[in-house]
DNA sequence: AACTTTAATCGTGATATTACGATTAATAAG
DNA sequence: CTTATTAATCGTAATATCACGATTAAAGTT
């Protein structure tokens, strides 16, 4: 269906799924890594950096600044994007504890 | 497109992008959580476990599967799959990391 | 007020994902 | 050899994602 039954999991499960989802693909990741590298973080810089459209990054942004990843600051007509450093710290220790469960409590067959 | 352009994008991001994705489903991550919690590891036990059919908790797996997450080993008309460690902790050091850069290095206007 | 710049949104098309039932292939059991 | 069990694959449908150009909206500039 494409419609993933996101009812019938655990709030973490989800939550866990979300956030990795919103780092699943390459664009996003960059951009991530571009607003932490530069000091800029405008929009446009990041439409010039990527060779992706002004659209498409306008969309990347939208999925990372919908999940709470990223804050948007308009700044006159540009708009400032800005990493969430609360959010992504909870994401880290979120991700974090779910690693450290698989690496230290697995004992395949 | 629905095509993500991962031509344009660097080796790293587009490896993590990957291993988001991979975890970006609710159904993908109770699957690692179940496998890493119960000693047991075949497949129908994970579709007894999930609100799923068995064809679709098979593509699931088939997924970690290709990506390395998991190993699967055929043990009579059954399949044991287990979590794969040395793949789980280079994704986890790849994320600590990424996490880190981000947490140390960013400074928004 | 008219114009420019910037970024969001709209509309659209192509491809991917998610999900299921049905079928198939492989192994074990009788 | 026949039957049962298990899991992969096939076929299909619905929805989501990704990407782009065009348009719109908002804020500055002249």
């Amino acid at each position: 269906m494409g419609l993933s039954k996101t009812e019938a999991f655990s709030e973490l499960h989800v939550e866990l799924a979300e956030l990795a989802k919103a780092m699943g693909h390459p664009a996003r990741v960059a951009i991530v890594e571009f607003l932490v590298n530069h000091n800029a973080c405008v929009c446009g810089d990041i439409v010039e950096e990527l060779p992706l459209s002004q659209s498409t990054v306008s969309q990347h942004l939208k999925a990372l600044k919908q999940i709470g990843l990223i804050d948007g600051e308009i700044d006159g007509p540009s708009v400032c994007y800005c990493i969430n450093k609360e959010k992504w710290a909870s994401m880290q220790s979120k991700f974090q504890s779910f690693f450290s469960n698989i690496l230290e409590n697995n004992n395949c067959c």
